[in-house]
RNA sequence: GGGGAUGUAGCUCAAUUGGUUAGAGCGCCGCCCUGUCACGGCGGAGGUUACGGGUUCGAGUCCCGCCAUCCUCGCCA
């Protein structure tokens, strides 16, 4: 071992050690210094040690020479002695505050300019901006917050490792290098240099691979995965994210559910030592719709969207007798005592809270506030006598309460609310940031197919392998609109967080979905050849789920951020600000390539 | 592709209605300090107000363009 090399960590030093000789490897968390003294505290992902530097001739005044030269973030070998602090110096804030290193040597084993933001953390100080953080992402990296988010991240992986492999899940690798396949996200392409003019494309799951699987009889299939979609990006997608990928034979939905059930809660356990209650809450994807306005509710608040298009269409109100007419739908929402948390000026016309629902596509935002004995707001007016009253009773509002109706067709009104309901929220301060609430549930019931909006064909709502409920294939193509999928979404606190399916193992059902699809068999064979092929050969029933393990980091890590999560993201423009990819290559590349 | 927000010192932010030499905190440099731990004290350096035009006696501030960053709609089977 080189005389530099550490003997313990900067965060391991206790009173057991006190008297011994110690080694310490870090990085210059901060420096105090006088004349005859410099405090060091010396930091790695274990801990902060402090280093006490005197300035004793007998001892070496080059090693107080090099102490005073050191600067942030340098990078040290420091040699020297455990002593127990003085009396009363101890700092409770440390883990290692009981004591301190009196150094005897020192190495400066890198040095480093003044860094282009502080590493150090603060309580409540202001990070510097994302886009200088992520040009120095190893810096970025040192911050205690990042790393805990990735020793998070990695408790998450080797959580579900274990669990799977405790039940007999078979880890397997797929290709990178995949063929591109109608539907779905636009693929990332990598042009072949052995065949000009063709291409690769990275993959934007292992669907298809792992169902191959199952009818090789793996059984039971896992993968961490790396996904590929070329798609704009949002605070919560990257443009290549991992999905734990799991298939399994011979079961039905309920084993799935079940199985990331006691995985969920294995992993809840092992990462934040909560408890997680099951079964999960079940919700069908119309009640969904209805309740919460979105297939991926945020259940730890209420504001709960009513229909109350059967009240709307006797109320006198004009506009809204007109609307339920002619097929739209009223739908409210409660805001319990929230008159007050709201001007006249934001919920009017071209006020901000309007301005929510008209700039997602809706006609306009109607409001009424209770108070006692009398209602008040822009609309009141206008209905019939008693009208308001059996709205109130409806939606059991009492004095205080602010009241937010939309009239529109029921697929905008269900949206237009669901966006209102999170903005009230999120503005209400239902949902506090740091706390530790989770409200898992499982979607289930979704419609097997929708309408696409540019062409008006039918497109597969989960993707063209999953399974119609049993009674639902012979009505395939003469009911579609009606066929629900056995397929399932498990939410948290409002994120997608995976999402799976029966897929079908009859080649024969298969085709009929793809023609459903308005894909035409030959350009089916063409495409999937190899999947009809293999559903031929003795394909037993499977299922399977992916897990986003992006959107579960975040979760666990309570960031709403998916780049806190991710060692090296790119920015919203899908750029790594870091290396600068993408970035141009050599002309001779190109020709190799025959582009 | 659409909508919104932001861009001023290395970092985080100020700068009143368009008006003097663009300020503060942190960081950095120098000096002082033997118990600090967000050390403290004194002093100092540091600016193409993202960039390019325009209006004006005068622009960080107003207008147009453009670039960058973030949020969002579309998109993401």
């Amino acid at each position: 071992m080189a005389d530099w090399q550490r003997t313990f960590t900067c965060g391991a030093l206790r009173h057991d050690q006190v008297g011994q000789t110690v080694t310490l490897n870090g990085w210059v968390n901060s420096r105090r210094a006088y004349n005859q003294q410099i405090f060091v505290d010396l930091r790695d992902r274990h801990g902060v040690t402090q280093v006490v530097f005197e300035a004793d001739p007998a001892v070496s005044t080059a090693l107080f020479e090099t102490a005073e030269s050191v600067g942030r973030e340098w990078c040290l070998s420091v040699q020297g002695e455990v002593r127990r602090r003085l009396p009363g110096k101890e700092n409770p804030d440390l883990a290692t505050g009981a004591v301190e290193v009196v150094a005897r040597h020192i190495e400066v084993l890198n040095r480093c300019p003044t860094p282009p933001f502080e590493v150090t953390e603060f309580p409540g100080e202001e990070l510097a901006g994302e886009d200088v953080r992520l040009q120095y992402r190893y810096l970025d990296l040192r911050r205690p917050s990042l790393q805990k988010s990735l020793l998070l991240r990695n408790r998450l992986n080797q959580t579900i490792r274990s669990f799977l492999d405790e039940r007999s899940f078979v880890e397997v690798e797929t290709p990178l290098l995949g063929r591109s396949t109608p539907e779905g996200a636009r693929d990332y392409l990598v042009p072949s240099r052995v065949h000009p003019g063709a291409w690769y494309a990275l993959p934007q799951s292992p669907q298809l691979y792992k169902q191959l699987l199952m009818v090789a009889g793996f059984d039971r299939y896992y993968q961490i995965a790396r996904c590929l979609r070329d798609e704009d990006l949002r605070a919560d997608r990257q443009p290549e994210f991992t999905q734990l990928d799991i298939e399994m034979s011979f079961v039905d939905q309920d084993d799935i559910l079940k199985m990331i059930e006691e995985l969920a809660v294995v992993v809840f356990r092992a990462c934040l030592g909560i408890e997680l209650p099951t079964p999960f809450h079940r919700l069908g994807y119309d009640e969904a719709m209805l309740r919460y306005g979105s297939d991926k509710p945020d259940l730890r608040y209420g504001l709960e969207i009513v229909d109350v298009t059967d009240w709307a269409g006797n109320s006198g109100f004009k506009v809204f007798q007109e609307a339920v007419a002619s097929g739209q739908v009223v739908r409210a929402i409660n805001a319990k005592q929230a008159a007050g948390r709201f001007s006249n000026t934001e919920l009017k016309p071209g006020g901000k809270l309007s301005e929510v629902v008209t700039r997602a596509g809706g006609k306009g935002l109607a409001w009424l506030k209770v108070e006692e004995g009398k209602y008040s707001g822009g609309i009141e007016k206008f209905f019939n006598a008693g009208a308001v009253d059996a709205l109130g009773a409806c939606l059991g509002a009492v004095p205080g309460d602010l009241l937010l109706l939309v009239a529109d067709v029921p697929d905008r009104a269900a949206e237009l609310l669901g966006g209102l309901r999170v903005h009230l929220a999120a503005q209400l301060g239902l949902v506090p940031a740091d706390n530790h609430l989770f409200r898992p549930l499982w979607v289930v019931d979704f419609p097997s197919f929708m309408r696409d909006s540019e062409e008006g064909r039918w497109v597969a709502n989960h993707h063209p392998f999953t399974a119609p409920r049993v009674e639902d294939i012979p009505r395939l193509e003469s009911d579609t609109a009606q066929v629900k999928a056995r397929a399932y979404d498990l939410v948290i606190n409002g994120y997608e967080c995976g999402g799976g399916s029966i897929r079908i193992h009859d080649p024969v059902v298969q085709e009929r979905l793809f023609a459903v699809l308005g894909m035409p068999t030959e350009q089916a064979h063409e495409k999937f050849g190899f999947l009809l092929d293999a559903l031929k050969m003795g394909a037993p029933p499977h299922g399977g789920i992916a897990l986003g393990i992006d959107r579960w980091a975040m979760i666990l890590s309570g960031t709403s951020n998916i780049r806190d999560v991710i060692a090296f993201p790119k920015n919203q423009r899908a750029r790594d600000l870091m290396t600068g990819a993408p970035a141009p290559v050599d002309l001779r590349q190109l020709k190799e390539l025959g582009l």
